[in-house]
RNA sequence: UACUCAAGAUGC
């Protein structure tokens, strides 16, 4: 099974569910019985895929079956069924699963307030923050960055920029991902220079700026006319052996 | 106290 799953998620990562499916089916007449990962695999591939119906389906077919659908399974068809335009039937799925005494984790809620907050919508993402708080499930720095995502694109960079600080006294480490939506929202709030700043911090925090950090600032600094500032961001990569894309 | 499944970022 082990080895099989690993094929099967291979066949999903470069967009061959069909072939996934295939062996996976195979699977069963082959005395190799799918476990939860197969299945988890498979959802997870079809939603990947947009194919959110036929993920459901065999979401319903585990239901139905003897392997039941896990807090892996269920987070995977929530992102999906958001990702589709289906956030309510994200959170209709996260009552059922609470129903089932499976309780949500931090995968669960981070996908749901991502969701919320691409829809602008981030005092539901804000609610669902504090809905998790309050069951002491810990928000990480994934849940951090979309919310600061979401704060920057409504014009809240103050508020976002805010948050980094929130996460360090909450013991949550920025990561480079954290790190450059910050950059990247101050850039498209007009506030370039604090990018820079925050391009700085990181690297005084030791957290190396990768090509998507850097290229957030340098198309701000850029968009903001200071061109010659761009230009040194592209040298200070090349000073630290960084090829620029 | 290992190995397989789920959530976040730039440019067009």
């Amino acid at each position: 099974v082990y080895n099989v799953n690993l094929v099967l998620k291979g066949f999903c990562q470069s967009g061959d569910c069909d072939k996934a499916m295939g062996l996976f089916c195979q699977m069963k007449r082959n005395c190799v019985l799918p476990d939860s990962i197969s299945y988890n695999t498979i959802v997870n591939g079809l939603c990947k895929a947009k194919r959110s119906v036929e993920a459901r389906d065999l979401f319903e077919a585990m239901k139905a079956g003897d392997c039941k659908p896990n807090l892996v399974t269920f987070s995977a068809l929530i992102d999906g069924l958001c990702k589709n335009g289906e956030v309510e039937e994200g959170l209709d799925l996260l009552e059922e699963m609470e129903k089932k005494g499976l309780e949500a984790n931090v995968f669960v809620y981070s996908a749901l307030i991502s969701a919320f907050c691409n829809k602008g919508e981030i005092e539901r993402g804000k609610q669902l923050f504090d809905e998790m708080l309050g069951k002491n499930v810990t928000p990480n720095v994934v849940t951090y960055s979309c919310l600061m995502h979401a704060l920057c694109k409504t014009g809240k960079w103050q508020e976002a920029s805010q948050m980094l600080n929130d996460m360090t006294t909450s013991r949550v480490h920025p990561d480079v991902v954290a790190y450059t939506v910050l950059a990247d929202g101050l850039c498209k709030n007009g506030r370039a220079s604090d990018a820079v700043k925050v391009l700085d911090l990181m690297v005084q925090k030791g957290e190396e700026p990768n090509t998507l950090t850097y290229n957030a600032v340098i198309n701000g600094l850029c968009k903001e006319g200071r061109v010659d500032d761009a230009l040194k961001i592209l040298e200070m990569m090349a000073k630290k052996g960084k090829k620029p894309d």
